[in-house]
DNA sequence: CAATTTAAGGACTTTTTTATCCTTTATTGT
DNA sequence: ACAATAAAGGATAAAAAAGTCCTTAAATTG
């Protein structure tokens, strides 16, 4: 469902917008700790997000990603369309060419209630919210004894 | 959602199972013209499908690919598993290792529900049926003037 | 049985995804 | 201004997915 880049940066976008609730920015390196990820491919994943203002980020020493007012209404939607593209949202799930609903693939009707259902989990909280969740610790970024 | 093998392997054998309503054995070559997918790979594909059971085949002349009684009651649900693995239906989609209901996710709840709708599509009908759809002019394999 | 046909199998190539490393640029504190 | 720090960027490497090709094995027909 999603590549692995794209649970990656999932994942550290929860973390950085739950740091930056207590006021943290954070390093590449300690992110990918913290999400279990590898850490170059996380900084090279973190670096497309603030090109597409998913997160904000800051050079320097107290430097790293953040997350503040200006990203705050971003879905996973919005995360997932830039690191995966729109491909589980648009275009035909077998690969037709011409798919459309006067020339239906076999899937067709039934993928297009699955997308909604798909595009509603994904933009029913924000990033923000997610963070929130996890800050409780109502859901987790990686094993909870971490 | 689905890799491009799994993409041509349900095609494919939507398109078999549709001749095999007409009583025709169809060869790999047919089949990939039809399903609009490269010819070697697509028999990649179907060998492990024979392999799976997920329909049959026989070789020499008047041979071919085929799906009869023995293949009725597979779905699209067996044939995605056979081929994609079960990464869609489950483990954890944010590749957590240890992700489970007292130990979840963000995605947790809300990717289970739309399992649960992926899972009902993928087997409310056998692939049979998909196959009389596409015979009824319901649903096509490629743009329909082929 | 020989020729032909078609799937099976294995080796191989290409492309994409995943992942790493090194250099440059910006920012900070002293 | 200088040293230290952290992201940005680019080049490269490894692994997986997609795709091809060639040889072998099985079945059919004359």
């Amino acid at each position: 469902m999603f590549s692995k880049a794209c649970q990656y940066g999932i994942k550290s976008v929860i973390y950085i917008w739950k740091q930056s609730l207590l006021g943290n920015k954070v390093g590449a390196k300690e992110i990918a700790e913290h999400v279990d990820a590898p850490e170059p491919f996380t900084a090279k994943i973190l670096q497309e997000l603030v090109r597409k203002k998913i997160i904000g980020s800051q050079k320097g020493p107290t430097g790293g990603f953040y997350a503040d007012g200006a990203h705050e209404s971003f879905t996973l939607r919005d995360l997932v369309e830039v690191i995966d593209g729109d491909g589980l949202f648009k275009g035909c799930s077998l690969g037709l060419k011409e798919c459309s609903e006067t020339n239906p693939c076999p899937l067709h009707h039934e993928i297009k209630k699955v997308r909604t259902h798909v595009v509603d989990m994904l933009t029913k909280k924000s990033l923000k919210q997610l963070a929130q969740e996890v800050e409780r610790g109502e859901t987790v970024l990686a094993r909870f004894d971490f």
